[in-house]
DNA sequence: AATTAGGTTTAATATTATTAAACTTTGATT
DNA sequence: AATCAAAGTTTAATAATATTAAACCTAATT
């Protein structure tokens, strides 16, 4: 169950993420956009303005940013930064050999997150646009591919909601993505034959951390009739995500770095 | 009237910007720490990380801050950012010229904040450690500094609250403050003479604007007992600030920089 | 000066968040 | 391996809160 307020409250945070005003937003924008009542908004906006993760300017009475909020970079950890940065080339190498979007995903609790991606160089590409995809796990390259080498525990968690059928190749039957777990498990890879977008067939490869706990993926995501026309073209996306897979995964030996945080 | 579990929330979000532990928080933490019930926490926790704001490790189920919260910074109005840069050199020049602390404030709405500080070079050194000083504008230098060429409407909204006593030489009383700001717009500046801090006196000059409003201030906090032991320490310390404060107001013209959000 | 649009405040009400207790899971200890 | 303790989760009843609608401001526009 699920405090109501609270995400009357985060929505609006994330409503301001996604605008690109700099003049700020008035509340009547806020309570159009989000559906809400212009006083229980007015009340909502004061109390997020007093703890200072918003503020209200004085003349014109919009409401903006507060400088709060920047303060969560500096804290938010410099590991994931690192093994950003360190991923960087290695997505970039899939790129240069296919040309196709790159994705850098990993998970926070039980959800996918994307941490870097790279978009298609070919005039005919897949767009994503969203770097979130809240409860896709099951729909994706990327998720499978860490789904798969998960603790039963940990599927279960991850799982446990409606499965969201986003296209019709979605598999969206407990069964069914269990046995294809198990084949993902076994082959070391995962693909995505539009499961989660129409005419978009993805390859995903786990990067696991020191403790060969899957703590991150890539995938890459090509337009389905390329692997069609071309048998070969798929053995080539394959072998270069895979390459960059194994080496990304050396970051954790390398550097002595942990996956720490995740448990999977 | 404010929003009480907004309020929570946002206290819980502030408990994990001054943590800085790397291997998350537990309810039992955050319950104890904020005075929770751990249910009512837990459906809190629960709704804040259905948004992503935060997520538990599915293993430890620790929580840990998300990285959601890292895209607000690269929102949040990269001016702010362009000013504090380029008011770094003349703060530094205050510091090294007085060997005291220094601090550039600025306001969002009715709250005084601060957008950078240097610490004292002095072995007997004035401490103020908390960069958000809530409600501070009229016992503080760099808060009067700007209050004084504010609009009556705006000093009004600022200053409709309690005026709190920080000390016994805390101005709370707004007849006192309006005489005194009234003497600060003629002078030009403003002092804090143990009105925040103990033993702790203050010199602040505002910056203007390319509209000839207040936009943010600069204070030099040294301790009582050199001021009067030294008269002409006082006049080094005024006409270090005030030289700063001009140069940094020539931000808005050299850069043809607009003041926008704020309204004074 | 009147009008309108947006923002603010209020007090009554309906809904929600909280509570305490039961339950589950996990990890430690014997 | 079994027991215990500690932490986390869920539930359903209740207390408390957030919401509503309407009245009230305020500022900009004609």
């Amino acid at each position: 169950m699920s405090v109501k307020s609270i995400f009357k409250t985060l929505d609006t945070l994330d409503y301001f993420l996604s605008s690109n005003s700099t003049k700020g937003i008035s509340l009547k924008e806020i309570c159009d956009r989000l559906g809400f009542k212009k006083s229980a908004a007015h009340h909502m906006l004061s109390t997020i303005c007093d703890k200072g993760y918003l503020y209200q300017d004085l003349k014109s009475k919009r409401y903006f940013l507060g400088s709060k909020l920047k303060k969560f970079s500096e804290v938010i950890d410099l590991k994931a930064n690192e093994f950003i940065s360190y991923a960087g080339p290695f997505l970039k190498k899939i790129n240069d050999i296919t040309g196709e979007a790159v994705h850098l995903a990993s998970f926070e609790g039980t959800k996918l997150i994307t941490l870097s991606m790279l978009e298609s160089t070919h005039p005919v590409r897949v767009d994503h646009g969203f770097l979130n995809k809240d409860n896709a796990f099951h729909a994706t390259a990327s998720g499978k591919a860490m789904l798969a080498f998960m603790t039963e525990a940990s599927k279960k968690k991850i799982l446990k909601g409606r499965l969201e059928k986003f296209t019709n190749h979605t598999i969206n039957n407990l069964e069914h993505l269990s046995f294809e777990l198990d084949k993902i498990n076994k082959n070391g890879f995962a693909t995505d034959d539009e499961e989660f977008q129409p005419g978009v067939f993805c390859v995903g490869f786990p990067i696991f951390d020191n403790q060969q706990k899957p703590f991150a993926s890539i995938s890459c995501s090509s337009p389905k009739f390329k692997i069609i026309n071309d048998k070969k073209y798929l053995d080539k996306i394959k072998s270069s995500v895979k390459f960059s897979a194994i080496e990304i995964g050396k970051y954790f030996k390398k550097t002595n770095n942990k996956g720490d945080k995740h448990a999977a």
